[in-house]
DNA sequence: CGTCCACGTCTAC
DNA sequence: TAGACCTGGACGG
C-alpha cells in the first residue's frame, strides 16, 4: 500500500486501532528482516502515528509510572521513541490477535492484554524499512497532502533544478519535490489535466504561482465562461474547475484518503471502490509505456516529445485481472470471488529464513529488469497501446467514439472523463 | 514449470 | 542509469 494516501490511511488505522490500548515489553523483529532492531522496552506504553508523504512515524510513549526507580532500573524506556517507516512496495500495518499474526509480519508491538494482540508492520517483499529514533527522511519534500503550501513553494522556487529537466511523469516521482506521489497517482493526475506524460516538467510547471489562487475558491465548474476568456491566459492554462497541476498533486491523493469513508481496514474493505476510482492507471483502453527508469506510465493520447526512444509498452494485454490482490487503500476484499478456500489459517508459517547464498542471481540476471528494458525496444517504436489505437487522435476529448468499449475485461466501465 | 509484472527506493559502476 | 532488493499472482507452454 505504498503511495501517500495509503501511508496516511495506515497512520489513521494505527491511531484508531491503538487508541486506549496499552502495549508492553520489547519490540520484536522477524528473523529475516534486515532493518535495525528497535531498542525500546516499557512495561506500559502507547502507540500513535503520523504520516508525511510516503513515510509513517510511530511514536511509542511510556506511560507514567508511580515508581520511576523500578522503571529505570529495569532498563525501561522513560522517554518516547519515534520510528519512521517507509513501506516499499508492499508494507502496511495490521492489528491482530497473537495467533492471527499475518505472514511477513516483520516488526511487532504487543499489547498488555491477557490474550494479547499485536500491531504488526507487514511487508511481503521487504522493500520497506524503518529507523528507530528516526526523523522524516531529510531530502524528502513537504507532504503533498498535508503541507500543501510549502509543497508548492518548494517546487515553484526550484524549477531551475535539474530534477525538472526530465519529463513531467518522471519528475512527479521525485520525492524531493513530490513526497507522496507514486506510480498510480502520477497517471491519474496527468490524465485529468490531459498533460502528455513525456513533456518537459519545467515547461509544464513554469508559470505556476507558489500560491494557489484556487485554494479558497469553490471548485465550481464555470467552464463555459472561463473557457471563452481563456484566450488571454494570464499564466498557463489553469484548468478552471480542477486547478493546476500542483493543486491536483494535492487534491487527487486526498480523494483516495476520503474515499468511501470506510477508512483503512484490510479486513473489511473491498478493493473495488479504489478500482472504480481509477480513471487511467491500469484501465482498459489506456496506453502504457515504460519511462526512462523502467516504470510503467499509464496515459491517454499523445505521450509527448520526451518519450524514451526504446520504450515499448509492457504486456498491455491480459494484465488487468480484476481480482488481483492490490490494496492501495489498504482495503481488501472481504470474501468476494474467493474460490472458497478454507481460509482458516491457524498456524501462520513465518518467513523462511532464506540464507541462500544468492546463487540464482546470475541465472536471473538475464531475465531481470535489464533485459526487460532492452529486449522490448523492437517492434516499432509506436508508443501506442497496442489495440488501443482506436481513433481518438489529438486531444479530441470531446465525444469519445466509445473506442475501446466501455466494458473492461475486469467488468469495469471505462468512464470517459467529464471534462 | 518459467516468464513477467507489481503501490519504491537505494547504491554501485 | 542499470541493477539489487524480495515475494507471489497471473498467465503461457
Amino acid at each position: 500500500m505504498p503511495e501517500g494516501p495509503e501511508l496516511h490511511l495506515a497512520s489513521l488505522y494505527v491511531n484508531k486501532m491503538c487508541e486506549g490500548v496499552v502495549f508492553t515489553g520489547s519490540v520484536q523483529k522477524s528473523e529475516v528482516s534486515k532493518s535495525p532492531d528497535v531498542p525500546f522496552t516499557s512495561d506500559a506504553y502507547r502507540i500513535t502515528a503520523a504520516s508525511r508523504g510516503k513515510e509513517v512515524k510511530l511514536t511509542l510513549t511510556p506511560m507514567k509510572s508511580d515508581e520511576p526507580k523500578k522503571r529505570v532500573k529495569a532498563g525501561q524506556a522513560d522517554q518516547p521513541m519515534d520510528i519512521v517507516f517507509r513501506f516499499g512496495m508492499s508494507g502496511f500495518f495490521r492489528f491482530t490477535s497473537e495467533d492471527q499474526l499475518p505472514k511477513h509480519s516483520h516488526l511487532r508491538f504487543y499489547t498488555k492484554e491477557k490474550p494479547c494482540r499485536v500491531l504488526s508492520f507487514v511487508d511481503v517483499r521487504r522493500f520497506g524499512s524503518w529507523q528507530p529514533n528516526g526523523a522524516w527522511q531529510p531530502g524528502r519534500g513537504p507532504c503533498i497532502m498535508f503541507e500543501y503550501k510549502s509543497f508548492r513553494e518548494n517546487v515553484v522556487s526550484n524549477l531551475s533544478n535539474h530534477a525538472f529537466d526530465r519529463p513531467i511523469c518522471e519528475a512527479l516521482l521525485n520525492q524531493k519535490y513530490f513526497n507522496g506521489i507514486g506510480n498510480y497517482l502520477r497517471a491519474e493526475i496527468l490524465f485529468r489535466l490531459d498533460i502528455p506524460p513525456f513533456v518537459s516538467a519545467r515547461s509544464v510547471l513554469e508559470g505556476l504561482d507558489s500560491d494557489d489562487f484556487c485554494e479558497n475558491e469553490k471548485p465550481v465548474k464555470q467552464e463555459n465562461a472561463d473557457k471563452k476568456k481563456s484566450g488571454r491566459a494570464k499564466q498557463k492554462k489553469v484548468k478552471e474547475e480542477s486547478g493546476d497541476l500542483l493543486r491536483l498533486c494535492h487534491t487527487v491523493p486526498l480523494e483516495v484518503v476520503n474515499q468511501g469513508g470506510k477508512g483503512y481496514d484490510p479486513e473489511k474493505q473491498d478493493y473495488s471502490d479504489f478500482e472504480a476510482w481509477l480513471q487511467c492507471y491500469y484501465v482498459e483502453g489506456m496506453k502504457s509505456i515504460r519511462d526512462h527508469n523502467g516504470r510503467t506510465m499509464w496515459f491517454k493520447g499523445d505521450p509527448g516529445p520526451m518519450v524514451p526512444k526504446d520504450a515499448k509498452s509492457p504486456k498491455a494485454k491480459n494484465r488487468v485481472k480484476k481480482d488481483d490482490d492490490h490494496d492501495y487503500t489498504a482495503k481488501k476484499k472481504v470474501n468476494k470471488s474467493r474460490p472458497a478456500k478454507a481460509t482458516k489459517r491457524t498456524a501462520i508459517k513465518q518467513e523462511t529464513e532464506t540464507k541462500t547464498p544468492k546463487k540464482g542471481k546470475d541465472a536471473e540476471k538475464e531475465t531481470g529488469s535489464k533485459r526487460r528494458k532492452t529486449e522490448k525496444n523492437q517492434e516499432g517504436n509506436t508508443p501506442n497501446g497496442e489495440k488501443t489505437s482506436t481513433a481518438r487522435r489529438r486531444k479530441d476529448k470531446s465525444a469519445e467514439p466509445v473506442t475501446s468499449g466501455a466494458q473492461t475485461r475486469s467488468g469495469r466501465v471505462t468512464r470517459q472523463s467529464s471534462r
